[in-house]
DNA sequence: GACTCATGTTACCATTGGTCACATGCTCGC
DNA sequence: GCGAGCATGTGACCAATGGTAACATGAGTC
């Protein structure tokens, strides 16, 4: 880490914005929330408290730009796995929760702030908003696919999407939060959840149409 | 809300811990986030901000009583559901997310502090995370007694558990986020979400027990 | 080499969570 | 019925925090 600091010769830092998001990311992922405090962060970086606002309007402005960055980063991930896929819509979307729940691993500070932080109303976080929008709608057109060419069953897409995102997101979740002990005890829990993950979307496949039409 | 201000003549409060709580629980659901303050709470209460810490030992000790408090509420209102049913083991199994996300409704506030609230480590959430334990319990054995009952396929419990808490955690902690309308558009969410929880209990149940077996 | 703009610093502020000594009043043994 | 003791509330105080503003420094440009 000290290569985030600065010699105290120089006195401009370079890449402060960049070196206080993967400070702040470290953190939030030690932690296991986002309880940093900027001086803190500045300090680290080799620079003074103040100096972190040429670069963020705000401490919540640092966590909007982590979470936006997170669903920018993910949703070019996602379309690259899918680009390596070929053509087949199920292996397409099987990718994708493989690819969130790899995300999550490596970058487990963004993903608290992507999706274990309240995102309050406001300017902050429209950008943030913006970049899950794309992420979601990657989602949204890879289920369609999968309706059309008949590998996952008819009914409103919504449904199926909310059942999909909802285990994918819900095991994430969980394993973030340290829930996951709880229900499946001590072992590799990120094994248990992908093939958890994986199993549900195959009963999703295989289950009737019935059940995801609307009332 | 004056209810919970006493008549300036009066000393003692008289119920000033649940009164903290309550209100708490008010912002946090109002607000999205418990980012409400202390000496701002203390005041509605019509007490001084000192007063606080003869019930809590600290902020947070106020947001793990809340936990603790949910997490046994929905224990008792699981297990008075389940009486409900009789002794059908299915109908006692759906009864659960039923009453998960009714109680998310009914106290949204608390139930943000349960499963989006990063648990820091240490006394302050032992009495919470007993609470938490307890309530889990309910699901594995009700699980389990369904799976003898044969009406749910045979498998590694835990990955079956994990997949149902996966969904119904999943769409909860995405409706509390605000994330939902992003997937689901507009309309009833609530009811969607509802629905969508009990289809994929069915594509669960009706699935091929090979998902659900060990690797 | 002077102008300028981005970036960093110093000094400062109000607010916050938390502590401490002191005040008040309910309750219970006598 | 009354005094002691304990729970509960108060007021004054503290260090740390997020945030702001005026000033300093340096890099790039004409």
């Amino acid at each position: 880490m000290p290569a985030e600091r600065r010699k105290p010769a120089e006195y401009h830092h370079g890449s402060l914005r960049d070196a206080l998001m993967r400070l702040a990311m470290q953190r939030i992922a030690a932690r296991g929330a986002p309880d940093f405090t900027l001086r803190e962060l500045a300090a680290e970086a080799g620079v003074t408290h103040a100096a972190t606002y040429r670069h963020f309007a705000s401490r919540e402005a640092l966590l909007a730009a982590i979470a936006a960055w997170g669903y920018r980063e993910l949703h070019a991930r996602e379309a690259a796995a899918q680009a390596e896929q070929g053509a087949d819509p199920w292996a397409r979307l099987l990718v994708l929760p493989e690819t969130y729940l790899a995300f999550m691993l490596d970058a487990p500070g963004a993903f608290r702030i992507m999706l274990a932080h309240p995102w309050t109303d406001g300017e902050t976080w429209a950008d943030a908003r913006a970049a899950r929008a794309e992420s979601y709608a990657l989602l949204e057109e890879t289920v369609g696919t999968c309706q059309r060419a008949g590998v996952l069953p008819e009914g409103n897409p919504a449904r199926l999407i909310a059942a999909m995102l909802g285990v994918t997101h819900g095991l994430a979740s969980l394993w973030l939060n340290g829930q996951f002990g709880v229900v499946a005890g001590e072992g590799d829990a990120t094994a248990l959840i992908r093939e958890t993950v994986c199993a549900s979307f195959e009963a999703f496949r295989a289950s009737d149409p019935l059940l995801w039409r609307d009332a």
